[in-house]
DNA sequence: AGCAAATTAGACCAATTGGTCCATTCTGGC
DNA sequence: GCCAGAATGGACCAATTGGTCTAATTTGCT
C-alpha cells in the first residue's frame, strides 16, 4: 500500500463515523479536515469531490459492518447460537460499534432515498446483503435439524431485518434500549418456536 | 386568524414536505424561499431563525400524522377493523401520505439523534403517541371481546411500530413494497392469533 | 377615506460551502 | 545520498449559507 494509499483510507476512517453521524449534508469538508488534521490539498489530492469520500466511506462501512457480522456470529457453531450472539450484540447496541452513529443503512438509507441514487443504490445492496445472511442461518439451522422445515427463512428475515432496524431507531430517540428489549426477545420467542 | 398567522401557517405547509424529503440539514432557506415565491424578508419576518422554522415543521407534521392515523381508523368500528385498515394504508404507503417524504418520525428521528436534541425529544414524543395508540387499540378489542385477554398490548405496539418503521426503511431504499406486505402479512397474522 | 401598524421585497452582510491551484516539502527506489 | 514523482499546505475562488435591515407597500380598523 503506497503513501498515497494510506493517506486516502486515512481520511476514509476518520470521515466514516462523521458521515455516520451527521449525515451527508451535514458534513462539511472543512470537518474533515478537523478530524485527520489535513489540509484542504490532503485531501483533493486523494479524492475529486465529497460526493467521492461519501461513496468510499460508505463502501468501508459496509465492509466493516459484513465483517462484524461475520465476527459476531463466528464463535457460535450452531445457528441457534449465531442467533443468540446476534441478539446479545444488539442488547448492547450501539456500545460495541466500531463506527459509532449507529446503523449506517438507517442513516444513509434515509437520506440517500430522496437525495441520492448511487448511495441509495448501496444501501440497498448492503440490506439484501444483511437480510441473506439471516436467511441462510436459518435455512443452516433447518438442514442441520436445529429448526423446523416449515419455517420460512426469507419472511423470517424480512421480520427480523425490520424489527431490529425500527428497535435502533426508536432506541436511539428515546435514549433508552428497552424497547430493542422487546423486540429481541419476540425474536427469541419467535426461534424457540421453531425449534426441534 | 390575521394575516401574518396565515403567512406562517402557509410557510409551514410549504415547507414540510421539503425538510421530511430533504433532511433539516439538506434544506436550504432558499429552497422555502423558491417553494413559497416569497422574499427573504417575508420569511424571516415571520420566523426568526432556520432552527424555528424546523421546530414548527415537525408540530405540524405531528398534528398531521395524528389527525391522519384518527382518519384511517374512523370508518371502521371493530379494532381488528382499524387495524386492517391501517395494514391497507400502508400497503399503499406512501403513495397516500398528505406531507410527502415518507415517515417524519424516522426521516427526522434519524437525524435529530445526533445534532438536534429539541427535534429529537419531538420525535420522541410522536413515537410513543403513536405507540399508545396502537396499544390502545388492542386494549379496546380486549375489553369489547375480539381479543384474547392475555395478549400484551405494549409489546405488541412496540413490534407492529419498529417492523412497519423498518420496513418503510426497506421499501424506500428498495424502491418497492414488498417486504411491506411481508410484514403485514405477519402482523395479520398476529391478530389473527389472538383474536377469539 | 385615511392612517397607523403590519408586512413585504430585496439589497446587503460576514461566514462557510465545495473546489482549484501551485509552490514547497517529502519520500521511496536506485 | 540523490532526485523524480508524489504528496502536501494553504492562499484563493465563486457560489451559497443563514441572517439583518430598511424603504416601500399593503393591510385592517375606524
Amino acid at each position: 500500500m503506497g503513501k498515497a494509499e494510506k493517506t486516502r483510507q486515512f481520511i476514509i476512517e476518520k470521515a466514516a463515523p462523521i458521515f455516520n453521524k451527521k449525515g451527508v449534508a451535514g458534513t462539511s469538508i472543512s470537518d474533515i479536515l478537523k478530524a485527520t488534521r489535513l489540509a484542504k490539498g490532503g485531501v483533493y489530492g486523494n479524492f475529486s469531490s465529497k460526493e467521492e469520500i461519501v461513496m468510499e466511506v460508505f463502501d468501508y462501512i459496509a465492509e466493516e459492518e459484513k465483517l462484524n457480522l461475520r465476527q459476531v456470529t463466528a464463535t457460535a457453531n450452531t445457528s441457534a447460537g449465531k442467533f443468540e450472539a446476534l441478539f446479545e450484540y444488539y442488547t448492547r447496541f450501539p456500545a460495541e460499534q466500531k463506527i459509532a452513529g449507529g446503523c449506517p443503512m438507517l442513516n444513509f438509507g434515509v437520506e440517500a432515498d430522496d437525495t441520492n441514487p448511487g448511495l441509495k443504490k448501496k444501501v440497498s445492496e448492503l440490506v439484501l446483503y444483511y437480510q441473506s445472511r439471516i436467511a441462510k442461518m436459518v435455512q443452516y439451522g433447518k438442514e442441520h435439524g436445529e429448526f423446523k422445515k416449515d419455517w420460512d427463512e426469507r419472511k423470517f428475515a424480512i421480520r427480523m431485518f425490520t424489527m431490529l432496524e425500527g428497535a435502533i431507531l426508536v432506541s436511539s430517540v428515546l435514549g433508552h434500549n428497552k424497547q430493542m428489549l422487546v423486540v429481541l426477545e419476540a425474536l427469541r420467542e419467535e426461534i424457540r418456536h421453531h425449534s426441534l
